[in-house]
DNA sequence: TATTGTAGTACAGAATTATTGAACTATTGA
DNA sequence: TCAATAGTTCAATAATTCTGTACTACAATA
């Protein structure tokens, strides 16, 4: 059974979050979670169909360990979550001025 | 002798920039040459004396491709200062806010 | 309780990218 | 002209990333 880590708010670091948003794929997965307002499975935030699924996962463990998103198995599915305000408390700002420039 | 390609303002995109930053070694350099508050040699420039000189170049040219720094040879340096005034233009507050974060 | 389908992970090999030492170019100064 | 300095280029190796296959976990249905 998967066990998905989290990293605390402490360990979460800057380089970290620059290297999982400098995927352009990553990126759009971020943003179409923002977008849904709420929990998303994988296959949701796809960003397109051809992408190969293990390719997927290992982009949401990327997004997962650099502490950007939050993910839980519900069912079948794991639905996952932007750690938006941990990370605005840690780094204020950052998230918007990132995403506002996505796409 | 070296050419120095810079991208233009419409050239330059965010995953780029994102992805130049998302190293540690890049992302002090870049630092240490806003701090500098004007042109750096790549050796002024450097986070550290252990870094092969060839690694060191490579990241010059990441950042200078990914449209963050300006180079320009002088006698036997090469001397770089941050596109700054450009950057803010494209993508304003960007830069000031990662770099608020970054160490 | 088997059986089938769905959602995703783990792993191993292929493809790509980063790092490094060695050889090279360009400039300066003795 | 010769040596020193600053950096680039190249080729080999080291490290990452991507993908297909096999697997686990849960749900629904007979």
């Amino acid at each position: 059974m998967a066990k998905f880590l989290h990293p605390s708010l402490d360990d979460i670091c800057l380089t970290e979050i620059l290297s999982a948003l400098s995927d352009p794929v990553r990126i759009r997965i971020l943003k179409t979670m923002l977008d849904a307002q709420g929990c998303c499975s994988c296959t949701q935030a796809a960003p397109c169909p051809k992408i190969a699924k293990s390719t997927l996962s290992n982009h949401f463990r990327i997004l997962r360990e650099a502490g950007l998103i939050k993910t839980t198995k519900v069912g079948v599915e794991n639905r996952s979550v932007v750690r938006e305000q941990e990370i605005n408390q840690k780094f204020p700002g950052l998230l918007k001025t990132i995403l506002k420039f996505a796409d």
